[in-house]
DNA sequence: CGCGGCTTTGATGTTCATCAAGTAAAGTGG
DNA sequence: CCACTTTACTTGATGAACATCAAAGCCGCG
């Protein structure tokens, strides 16, 4: 972890273009005046479950997942985002504690600004409050969905849709690198490492994909299409 | 479904208490000119998905249930809600249309505030925008929250969830009538609605619950806590 | 009175987690 | 840089948890 001496400001940056459109010159410049960036390892923790929530938080670059604990011990990846995503959303306006932790899954760089200066603007500028809410219903929504839909499919469903995943939403191709190990997918879709690794052999032997080690090539898109469709 | 010709109004409401304590009075009498109160019997649907969002809703007395359905057909039950709920927050600012159902379960009387009025003083009060929110995301988080802890557990671990979840925090007492079906039961906690009877009877053989019809009386409650928290 | 929906119990089969055991890869410290 | 340890990956065998199927009783409703 590293802060970075940013001479960039929150006015002049190309990513405002998503949400602080809706923030004035003045405000894009009080909350510029609470913002740290921070870049993070690979592997690096950027926010414990139960850490207090003090800042909002939103990804600039990199990768990061979402991760909760429950009684056992046992983990779940709440969802993987990617930049532009504003990763802290689901606790930040609710909680006064995090209510899970936050790791980098590459090297990645943070934009964190003052929560108290954040709330400082929704509370002056309703616009801005709006769009902000529409942000967070999205993003929340997105994680329910995709929740719901993960649980109801069985596992070779599972595995397919979030192979489908990867190559649409994140990486834009058929042939990427898995940003995490086969347990780590595992707790993203909810099933065992030995699974996950079982039915990633069928799809190589069934010619649906090619493996090597964490590189995935999608040969046959429309069979994983049907296989994550039908459950 | 039948329109109330109702005499109150938000400023005077008892239930504005909650959330709209951050409205000014204009404002409440400003919402109050596109209020409508409605009153569903039970099992009426209140909204089908895929509607478009028109309306802010919230429950002023009796019980909902909302529900996504797959593309297989099967039902979830997102959530139950219960009077002061603002049971439409999970579509209302981010999507276009509704992205689940709400049925009544038992006779329901709903406020209805048109969207756009609602999002006017959002616009113009941001102190109240930033409560909306709090709400919103504490509502999501809840959903959430339940959906891992119940896919979590085993049917015996789900059961006593919920059991409990109605005797502590719908009806805050240990003997009830189930305002849903066994089927919905399996709905609202992921499993068959075999399984929910067979093992409220398990639960009712080994004297820890009494049943009869839809009357359920808790007998042992530390052991359904036990039973829960083990999974 | 009969039909459909809800409830119940039992029998059967499938899906999946768990256990075991081994190989490969990646850190770690001397 | 090499021995050592840990972590990731892989395959097979077993058993448990759960869905599915089947059959029957019950109740409310047209």
């Amino acid at each position: 972890m590293r802060i970075i001496q940013s001479k960039s400001a929150c006015n002049t940056c190309t990513l405002k273009s998503l949400l602080f459109t809706k923030m004035s010159n003045e405000e894009l410049q009080y909350v510029n005046g609470f913002r740290q960036e921070i870049e993070f390892e690979k592997g690096e923790i950027i926010i414990k479950a139960n850490d207090p929530v003090k800042e909002f938080l939103y990804l600039k670059k990199g990768l990061v997942k979402l991760i909760k604990t429950d009684l056992q011990n046992k983990e779940r990846i709440i969802s993987i985002a990617r930049p532009l995503d504003f990763v802290s959303l689901l606790s930040t306006f609710s909680d006064t504690n995090y209510g899970y932790s936050i790791t980098a899954l590459e090297k990645s760089v943070v934009c964190s600004i003052g929560l108290e200066s954040m709330k400082d603007v929704i509370r002056k500028n309703g616009v801005f409050a709006l769009e902000l809410m529409q942000q967070i219903s999205k993003s929340t929504n997105f994680v329910l969905q995709a929740t719901y839909e993960i649980d109801n499919k069985q596992l070779r469903g599972r595995i397919a849709y979030i192979l489908l995943w990867f190559a649409k939403k994140i990486y834009h191709k058929n042939s990427f690198n898995l940003p995490i190990s086969r347990r780590e997918i595992g707790e993203l879709i909810n099933m065992t490492t030995e699974n996950v690794i079982r039915i990633l052999s069928e799809f190589r032997k069934d010619g649906i994909i090619k493996i090597d080690g964490k590189n995935i090539n999608i040969e046959k898109i429309d069979m994983l299409e049907k296989i994550s469709k039908s459950g």
